[in-house]
DNA sequence: CAAAAACATTGAACTAGGACAAGAAATGAA
DNA sequence: TTCATTTCTTGTCCTAGTTCAATGTTTTTG
């Protein structure tokens, strides 16, 4: 049950057995089926959630109408939308399931009791949140300063399996782009 | 010397005297002169700095040669490039100070005994993070889904003082595009 | 397995913003 | 206080990406 996520902690803190097993009590395991909503704009996030199996997309929508992808979450991702879980405020975002979902779910009575007993929890998190933000820096810079092209062969490189699992309009949706655009780059590359 | 500093920590934790005293000692006090860089591409980052007085830049050089500022941080903000910082490794952005500075310096040994000494630094940091991730989030969605009136407007709200202390340039690569356009947008603005 | 729904492609007309060039205004250095 | 440098403005032409509409394709569902 646990394997995957306490693998993915040893990536960041070495716990002890026992400490590690204080974690895995705290998790709560959740099945969910397709295209089903986790979280919804206005409402306030009271998970964040590890994925052991499934895709889930989070995004905005913006005052026209139109969606914009903030994130894939896959296997072994974490999704959440944090600012709403910490400050426990309403949220702007969507977060929704695009495949069938295997879960476990911290809440933010379960996070705040492990920081609290095993403190070297605050350091894997700060970490775990660090580097979302260094990725999230280059694709702000990304977005200003790459063409659609470069986008495109750059999410593709990145992110391999994606494509294979979520539709295209979607991938559009993350990279800034209109979908028929983003058709006419494909066939635009294809041809080469 | 350190009101405003203690003043910010006080803001994230609550620190006894004893703990606001050795964080102090660990800061490292500098004085810099404007048009000067901190940091440029390839170098690796050895600081997070604290402004006590002036205004600083980080930014990106694309294969373009175009600059594109990540952020503008002035008195009582942090600048530094969080992954050079912690993983030590070269850096893809410059920092420069636009005004004259006044800085209190961490290194990633006096930030590391800090936070071994005083753990609850940890969720301090882990906090500052989160937010900065936050608002990195709305600026992307932003960049995405609006138009560079709305940007403008947005920042000008957002930043109020920041256009009367750097040059308009600047704040066109902030928002993502040309130097002439912004004047454009400025002059439209201006009529209504 | 058929019908409906969702998704992808293609084309034509349009637009937000870019690139370039030239001049005006502000800032700064001696 | 002048000359040089940097910054800002304005105009013209250009292009990457949008919008809309029509058609084809794949997936879902009863």
């Amino acid at each position: 049950m646990f394997e995957e996520i306490n693998a993915y902690i040893n990536q960041y803190t070495l716990c002890d057995v026992e400490e590690v097993k204080f974690f895995n009590s705290l998790l709560q395991h959740k099945i969910i089926g397709k295209k089903t909503f986790l979280l919804q704009e206005g409402e306030i996030c009271k998970f964040e959630a590890f994925i052991k199996k499934g895709c889930i997309r989070t995004y905005y929508i913006d005052h026209k109408g139109a969606e914009v992808t903030l994130q894939f979450a896959i296997e072994n991702w974490w999704v959440s939308d944090i600012a709403s879980f910490h400050e426990q405020k309403p949220s702007r975002m969507f977060i929704e399931t695009l495949e069938d979902c295997e879960l476990l779910l911290l809440t933010p009575e379960t996070k705040e009791k492990l920081l609290v007993q095993v403190p070297k929890f605050e350091r894997m998190f700060r970490l775990m949140v660090q580097r979302n933000l260094t990725r999230l820096q280059e694709r702000l810079f990304q977005t200003i300063a790459t063409t659609a092209v470069e986008k495109y062969l750059d999410f593709i490189e990145r992110y391999p399996t994606i494509p294979q699992r979520v539709a295209q309009h979607y991938i559009a949706s993350y990279l800034g782009f209109s979908p028929e655009f983003l058709s006419k780059v494909r066939t635009k590359l294809a041809k080469k």
